[in-house]
DNA sequence: TTGTAGGCGTTATCAA
DNA sequence: TTGATAACGCCTACAA
């Protein structure tokens, strides 16, 4: 029986009553008395009545959901902050819809247009490894959508962000493998045009230049973010008698393959040589040796981003600066580069 | 400037013309002759009109969306799916709008509703462990409400699945145990009241079986699902010097605790003891040694459901019966049931 | 080929 | 406190 789906005007009808009356009963209006609300609430039950959420939305102009576009839904870091988003919104009564870029410009800017069109209240977003420009995203402020970004944030743009301490991680991550009494530490870093990968880099600068420590540019090797490359510099290294003391990998991955290789090798954790990565990615405990790295606290981003864009939403903070919340990140020190 | 949005009657009017010729020509009707069509996309481009699809779902009654409800989404597996689905609903123009149950049967029942409120298409969903009854479902389906289930699946609805070949899964892994000459096989299984679960131990029983080889109830142990359960009950086993020749774990954590509990008593893989587990969890090729596991194919689990739920969706197969898609797993062989 | 008119289901405004 | 009316933006018979 595919039934037609009950509309407040079936309720008023069944009741005698108007349409008005009716929505005003289920909406929770004070403009109406106590019996008719209760009269409408029993026979909505009995005819289950549903709102049309679309229909409501239209009226009022309020989507009453939230878009969500990452790099990859499938990423432990994306999906872990997803999980923290949708722990604030769905009790706040918003729904999220979400889009994965693929890590392509092309596909963020058409998200976010569909997000847009589809009239959703904000938007939380992390930009893709591959957008050099925010055009698409300062159009969607001037159409005066609200946008929080975490992780991957434009500093150019004039929006609340929430980031991690990534210069604080790096130079925690450093210091460490200073105290450690590694002398020679070499950085993996990632796409320097990316703000938390820069950062990263600038955090082990500062901490090299406090503790004195020559950093020659032979010492720092870009654009190593997965496994492979991780794996394909550490060769290189080792095959021309270029291995360091330290290896700081701004990723888990990459730091998954300066493991792999130095095991290959031989070589022995943390007397050799000492290693750490950054994410603390749920492996990096289970790698022999366990890998010393970050904790990010994902979750716990998603959920600030959420409040954030909830209240601008809400107009909780109408003339309110946009803000930046930074979340202190915490050093996680493994077998990899302590001996216990 | 926070400009309202222009809609067809802002192009209508540039142009002195009416609403619907502009609608006509934007939703590629052909009962518009080729010049004001031209006029009008050129118009709209200007106003950067931008379609509500708010307003165009409420008329049409279809809302270009679908509706995922998912255990949780930061599982390795379920965000797997979640990326196939995505990959293929997105192309074919639909916006997916996810909903995590955290395993609770009153969430579950919540985001189903919400889904529907908010006109959902149709809806691919996995039950959460704590669903015992589907009248939420079936109400769903008399609601003439697309649905596809996917992994933990309901039996007694009559709907299209996705599912994995747990037996055939469950079956090769003890089969391969056997092969290596364990004699003494037990079975960490998981909660049995879901499918999954109780095709794995089935797989288990077969292989068995036919190898003649008896399975006592002290052999197989229910609700083994975490890496905590894994541990505890393989160090009650060895404590009690019960300890079997090969353990096959139906879950991939409860293997890694296996592992964990097994290698602080100093036990040799694979040559004392084998240990396999279920899922191919990303960490288990890092664990030392590798896990061998049952690959499942997430991705692809996500593909096909989505395939199967917009043929429903577009009328593609009006009449035609609900089908079951069974993924094939494949079995992954590692160090910690394998010499090499 | 284009315009007119009405409605999708809801809510807001006004009047009663 | 309730009813009548209109409108949110779009689509689609039907008429012209």
């Amino acid at each position: 029986m595919k039934s037609r789906k009950s509309t407040i005007h079936d309720v008023a009808e069944q009741l005698g009553i108007t349409a008005s009356t009716v929505s005003r009963a289920l909406s929770g209006n004070d403009r109406i008395s106590q019996k008719t609300k209760e009269k409408v609430l029993k026979v909505a039950a009995e005819l289950n009545y549903q709102p049309n959420r679309l229909a409501s939305n239209l009226r009022t102009g309020r989507g009453n959901s939230i878009g969500v576009v990452v790099p990859r839904i499938n990423r432990n870091f994306f999906s872990n902050v997803i999980s923290g988003i949708e722990s604030v919104t769905n009790p706040a009564g918003y729904n999220i819809m979400i889009c994965q870029t693929n890590e392509e410009h092309e596909n963020e800017v058409r998200s976010l247009q569909t997000l847009i069109n589809n009239q959703v209240d904000g938007i939380i977003m992390s930009v893709s490894a591959n957008t050099m420009n925010t055009s698409h995203i300062q159009k969607a402020l001037d159409e005066s959508i609200h946008i929080v970004q975490f992780d991957r944030v434009s500093n150019e743009l004039d929006i609340s962000k929430v980031v991690n301490d990534n210069l604080m991680g790096g130079y925690e991550v450093t210091r460490h493998l200073i105290e450690q009494g590694y002398k020679r530490i070499y950085h993996f870093a990632g796409p320097m045009h990316l703000g938390v990968y820069h950062d990263r880099y600038l955090g082990y600068m500062k901490a090299m230049n406090e503790a004195g420590m020559k950093v020659s540019s032979d010492m720092v090797f870009a654009d190593i973010l997965t496994r492979m490359q991780g794996l394909e510099t550490t060769q290189t290294l080792y095959k021309s008698g270029m291995l360091p003391d330290a290896i700081f990998a701004a990723s888990d991955f990459s730091a998954l393959g300066v493991l792999t290789a130095l095991k290959e090798f031989g070589i022995s954790f943390p007397k050799e040589i000492g290693v750490a990565g950054f994410a603390n990615e749920p492996f990096t405990e289970l790698t022999d040796p366990g890998l010393t790295t970050v904790e990010q606290f994902s979750e716990r981003m998603g959920q600030e981003a959420a409040y954030l864009l909830i209240a601008e939403i809400e107009g909780l903070k109408e003339d309110i600066e946009h803000q930046t919340i930074n979340i202190k990140p915490e050093l996680i020190i493994r077998q990899s580069t302590y001996e216990n």
